[in-house]
DNA sequence: ATTTTAAATGAATGAATGTTCATGGCTTTT
DNA sequence: AAAAGCCATGAACATTCATTCATTTAAAAT
């Protein structure tokens, strides 16, 4: 198993990425995966320990692409509410731009729990980015005092996470990035009248 | 493979549950679910086709359980703000008393796919809930006009799961149930201040 | 008591597939 | 051009498990 990071060891992550999302962990197997970028079965073993390993490579890669890139989103806000807005929409475009990340992260929840301890978890960082942006908002003024923070960014998590989820249901058929706005209007404003 | 609902039926569906929700479907063994059951591993086979079996009549049982619970709890309201919140607490409410359903329902999102289409979808007839009750809310007034009402409900749906997904992560220790007031508020009335 | 029927058993089977490794080719070095 | 080093190969291996079925046990019927 080599270190440096190939053209090749990239080429067979994107074909992992490829083959999981479309039949699951388990069902894919390693010939598939082979196949798809190319290779003998053996070669994968050149660059990653087992099945397993290649799950965990492909999510440590994409967690800390996406991360890094939410950070600055976040980052490029100044109020609360336009960190939240530049938060959720960077959220949106990434997990539409790379729909197999995105059925990744929604279909093994199973198996990223397994993992989660060893992987950076992007629920982790993500849910710590929203309990900054909350409060933030408390501090301003624009976001309410009682609320409690451990419930809110859960609820924001699990909405966006079950839009995104919608949409890789849907085939990706329709655009994600609109969403965003009206998201974030439902966090702030809610659904009552008046 | 018996059709009557025997005692052993539901001793060896309850018994599947437990390991399921621990192992997860795939890493869980016929031999695990019948020592679990306290039978030999061909006595599974008198009473479901195959493995796969097990977990379609396992989501069928449950779903048409807590489909009618959700639907009864629903029913008792009148606004459209309190059959929300009754469904809500129902949701929380069932799920809480039944973890290894929770588990399976979060866990073997990959899976319950793959026969969705066979499996009377609990997020389908969930979603559909909450379209009736915002479309009521709307004209009843106590709801704005603008929604989006394919958004609002996935967007509900979504920081439920996710609240119980937290749940389940930290390994049922809190109170589930206490979450649907401060839920629908949040729904209801969102974080902006004033 | 004997036969018939049904239910349950669990060892044996066979298919699926993750992983290994002896072999072969290609490139670089001497 | 011979040798050495590096990559890649894919058939063979080993393991895991879902599934089967000949046999046993228990119950019911005669």
């Amino acid at each position: 198993m080599q270190k440096s990071k190939s053209e090749k060891y990239h080429k067979i992550l994107n074909s992992a990425g490829a083959v999981f999302a479309e039949h699951g962990f388990y069902r894919a197997t390693i010939s598939q995966i082979a196949a798809e970028a190319g290779v003998a079965d053996g070669t994968l073993y050149l660059y990653f320990k087992n099945k397993d390993d290649i799950l965990y490579q492909y999510l440590s890669f994409k967690t800390d692409v996406v991360f890094e890139k939410m950070n600055a989103a976040v980052a490029k806000g100044t109020d609360a509410e336009s960190k939240l807005r530049n938060l959720i929409r960077c959220h949106l475009d990434e997990f539409q731009s790379d729909k197999n990340m995105a059925t990744i992260f929604q279909s093994e929840v199973r198996y990223l729990r397994d993992i989660e301890s060893q992987v950076k978890n992007i629920s982790k960082m993500y849910l710590d980015l929203l309990s900054d942006i909350i409060e933030q908002g408390q501090i301003e003024g624009s976001m309410r005092q009682d609320l409690f923070v451990g419930l809110v960014k859960r609820f924001m998590l699990g909405a966006v996470e079950g839009v995104i989820s919608t949409w890789v249901n849907a085939q990706g058929r329709y655009d994600l990035g609109t969403m965003a706005d009206p998201l974030v209007d439902l966090f702030m404003t809610g659904v009552r009248e008046g």
